[in-house]
DNA sequence: TTTTAGGGCAGGTCTAGACCAGTGCGGTCC
DNA sequence: GGACCGCACTGGTCTAGACCTGCCCTAAAA
């Protein structure tokens, strides 16, 4: 036997400017921490509906999202369950810079360019502007114990750092682009992949041609805008990446 | 200006027996996979309503399933735009075979072994156990679409999952550590390098000696006892790794 | 020239119905 | 007793509207 809406406690106020949905689906949320094992049926969708006054579609909006959160699970023809809570390991952040000081290296670079250029259709696409538009490009060979660790080059909108390339090449490229321009990144999104290493990065990084590389594409924004678009590549057997793993835990509560 | 809803092409088959948003939601698809780069927008939801003779419910119904996939991203007031593809995985290891279904791919594994053995010097390290204990061990090759896609090779206590062996192996060990011996993971690191492929692997993985490979290694732990260690080499051609990054002082506006 | 007020359009939420398909139970017919 | 059928129930899908807030642009006002 289904449980009784009845059972719900409290109700939906109107007039909070909360979304119904959000409120009935946090009722709900606690009513299956409180009264749920797993396992256990919610009220039917047409229970809860006739319970709180409110349209089948409204409850099903609720529903959704805590199906979504994987919280409760649907059975056609049977009901609405809930469910054991489940793994779901998700990179959570990386601090990046950390860790390479973390290592315990003497660090160093080598500048191979620092120019100006236009924006090619990859560029442009990776960048989200225009083919063409002018780019700063800071081309580095980056040390670690004197030793090559990677290539890294990253790619600008000219117009964001006027006069950026009047002076020396800076020694740290995020900290100038912060305290110059103001431009301090607030989120950005790396991408992790293994290849094999062309000819002239095989030379630059002291390795033979087809040697493991690890490339990461780099995307930093300030609010919407990107700002930066980067691509390093690393020795295989000079760098690891370690990512820290959590469960997504309790969720936000963004929604008004 | 929006893309206009006219330029999407095909149409929908009201006698096809396929959920009308499922239609909807594929054609989106295909046509965000053909024509619209990242940060375009989609025509407006009440565009596509009319375009194809829908409600705007409905219409919402696919754009909800997009979004969810984060294909697709809404802004009140703007429309809805496209996201930069992410080609990761992440999740996977909780349930690999969703993942791939999610990205519209049919998933395999073939267990190469699924044994008992006793730690070597090594595994007793990274399991931070005595050399001899007894171990789980489950090696499989993962498909995408028939294709390999990664070897992934897991240890396990023994102690910690008594009669695992006696049963067939497990289509999804995540789950069946987590329903049927309560080891829900934690938490867990991941330690990620580029790497060439060994004679072995590539036969298996059906690339050539040498062809870069991601390797990545993963603890996984209950509470603060390690209960998985975990290799897998990923195919560099098939698989990415991505990751977001957040930065301290983000603010990340949108999100009402 | 700068500021402000609308208007148009975007997505966000909500309603009150409709019919469909899968499930399980109980009763009926053999 | 056992097979079967149908009903009541579940979630799944869909409609055709409604009104809200947020965003941007433009034209009028300062």
């Amino acid at each position: 036997m289904p449980s009784s809406a009845a059972a719900i406690t409290g109700d939906i106020d109107r007039t909070s400017g909360t979304a119904i949905y959000v409120q009935l689906r946090e009722l709900l949320r606690s009513y299956i921490a409180q009264s749920c094992p797993p396992g256990s049926a919610l009220p039917s969708e047409r229970d809860l509906a006739e319970r709180f006054g409110l349209a089948r579609m409204t409850v099903r909006q609720a529903i959704d999202a805590l199906v979504g959160e994987e919280v409760i699970e649907r059975v056609v023809g049977l009901g609405t369950f809930v469910r054991r809570p489940k793994l779901d390991l998700q990179v959570k952040l990386t601090s990046y810079s950390e860790e390479m000081q973390r290592r315990g290296m003497v660090p160093a670079a080598k500048v191979l360019s620092f120019e100006q250029i236009t924006a090619s259709a990859f560029l442009a696409r990776e960048l989200q502007l225009d083919e063409g538009t002018p780019l700063v490009r800071f081309r580095r060979l980056l040390l670690a114990d004197g030793e090559p660790m990677s290539v890294d080059e990253n790619f600008i909108p000219a117009h964001r750092v006027p006069g950026l390339l009047d002076g020396e090449p800076p020694t740290s490229l995020y900290n100038v682009l912060s305290e110059q321009f103001g431009l301090v990144m607030e989120w950005g999104e790396d991408m992790i992949e293994a290849t094999a290493a062309s000819p002239s990065t095989a030379r630059l990084l002291n390795v033979e041609v087809g040697s493991p590389l690890l490339k990461i594409q780099r995307h930093a924004f300030v609010a919407r805008a990107m700002v930066d678009y980067s691509v390093s590549y690393y020795r295989a057997d000079r760098y690891k990446l370690w990512v820290p793993l959590q469960r997504p835990g309790a969720r936000r509560a963004r929604n008004h």
